[in-house]
DNA sequence: CGTCCACGTCTAC
DNA sequence: TAGACCTGGACGG
């Protein structure tokens, strides 16, 4: 799901499909989140969401139980509320669906109260997200890409003196202290739309800017051809968003994502050249890498047709020379920013209702990805008496359920085994709990070539 | 089987 | 500037 485009659309959705319920009762944690515990027990509250950049913030606020007349006393305390910081690391998302059974990678449950019982889940496969409880926007993060883009602004052209701005511009744009909501699809869509080289300094495209800090208005003092590139900052993520689907978020078949496809013009695409960064991030780009570009450039398998390119640059390592370095890089740059392309004007933030009202659908057709319920669980319908279903994952196996040919449990064999049984692999049993695991991490390290032991 | 890759942070040599 | 943190799909042999 996750740049600042994502969250936001998760935070409509949460919105759309929280408004007028009620939930209540405890919120579940799985077991294998390393998330902490959400205290909070109301017979009665709503939930509420808000994003900024890469952060989704749900807002629990209790309701009096005025309406339920009664002589109990919690009708005079407190309204009060909670609020809860999300991060969605690579794969984070809140689904809404009938409860009963929770979907697998279903880190933070809450309940509706009223029939039927629906879930507000946050799923999260890879488990790189993150929430924190009683928590604000985090300091370390600046101002939204999206919706405080006067301060974003001014931001990044009142520090530009930090040797931050030293490094090349698409490095400096995964910086979420200065670009918050920009991740890796968003920096290559932006520069791809100013043909500006990845591996330029950052300063020497964000200097020409300093005479317009306060660009809120439409009528910045410098005149120049279309939205500049901080502007382009904030257009581009609110072309995402009114897109009205999902933003990048793989479900194939799904039809908003081939709505988004269509859109990106340069992440992914075959006719694009990639590279990895100094982070390793690939960064797709066209045209010249820039003088900054790492000395030993590793090309990325074009995503859509591995296949086609088979014996000719797929997953090489390879050393390029890269041509010019020249010095007159700034200038041609200062060029290149003006001769930027007139940029559709991105409409104000509105997405049609009726294609959240989809979202709601497809995620109800996803039962079939369904987890042994935690819920349950707890009413000693213990995951321990283990069936053969496929809601059943290898967290719930013990280590005697694996082969005992002698042979290393690698991660390929448990899955191998378990695709046997109709299972699926889940969480902390990577390659294995056994002692040989560690022996293989290590070998597979040292076959890398990286210092093993 | 194994290897590589993915929308993102983090910390530790 | 490597890795760690994770799961899982695509693809290679």
């Amino acid at each position: 799901m996750p740049e600042g485009p994502e969250l936001h659309l998760s935070s409509r959705f949460v919105n759309l499909v929280c408004k007028n319920r009620i939930f209540g009762g405890q919120i579940i944690k799985s077991d294998v989140s390393r998330q902490p515990v959400v205290e909070w027990e109301a017979p009665h509250y709503t939930i509420s969401a808000e994003s900024r950049g890469k952060e989704v913030k749900l807002t629990l606020t209790s309701q009096s139980d005025a309406q339920n007349d009664r002589l109990q006393t919690t009708s005079n305390e407190k309204p009060r509320t909670l609020n809860i910081v999300f991060q969605f690391g690579m794969s984070g998302k809140f689904d809404f669906y009938e409860a009963g059974e929770l979907m697998k990678h279903a880190h933070l449950n809450f309940f509706t109260v009223d029939e039927p019982k629906m879930v507000l889940s946050f799923v999260d496969y890879r488990r790189f997200g993150k929430w924190q409880v009683g928590a604000d926007w985090s300091e370390e993060r600046g101002p939204c890409v999206l919706f405080e883009y006067p301060k974003f602004r001014e931001n990044v052209l009142n520090n530009l003196n930090k040797p931050l701005f030293n490094r090349s511009i698409c490095e400096v744009m995964l910086n979420q202290q200065y670009f918050n909501g920009i991740g890796n699809y968003l920096r290559a869509e932006i520069l791809y739309r100013l043909k500006i080289p990845p591996f330029v300094s950052a300063r020497s495209v964000l200097e020409p800017l300093v005479a317009n800090i306060a660009d809120d208005t439409d009528q910045p003092k410098i005149k120049i051809e279309g939205p500049d590139f901080l502007h382009l900052c904030h257009l581009v993520p609110l072309e995402v968003i009114n897109l009205g689907g999902t933003g990048y978020d793989p479900v194939k078949g799904g039809e908003s994502y081939s709505a988004f496809e269509k859109w990106l013009q340069c992440y992914c695409k075959p006719n694009m050249k990639n590279m990895a960064d100094h982070n390793k991030r690939t960064i797709w780009y066209s045209g010249q890498a820039g003088p900054m570009a790492p000395t030993e450039v590793k090309v990325r398998g074009k995503k859509q047709s591995r296949k086609k390119i088979k014996k000719e640059d797929q997953s090489e390592v390879k050393k390029i020379k890269l041509e010019e370095k020249s010095t007159s890089e700034n200038e041609d740059l200062k060029e290149i920013i003006v001769k930027s392309n007139k940029q559709n004007s991105a409409t104000e933030d509105n997405v049609d209702v009726a294609q959240v009202e989809e979202l709601k659908k497809e995620s109800g057709k996803k039962k079939m990805k369904l987890q042994k319920s935690r819920v349950e669980e707890k009413n000693g319908n213990a995951v321990s008496d283990l069936k053969v279903s496929k809601h059943t994952s290898v967290t719930d196996l013990k280590l005697s359920d694996y082969p005992t040919d002698g042979t290393r449990v690698t991660r390929s064999r448990v899955k191998v085994f378990l695709n046997q049984a109709g299972l699926k692999l889940k969480s902390s049993q990577k390659d294995g709990a056994t002692a040989e695991n560690k022996e293989t991490k290590i070998k597979k390290r040292s076959a890398r070539g990286k210092r093993g032991n």
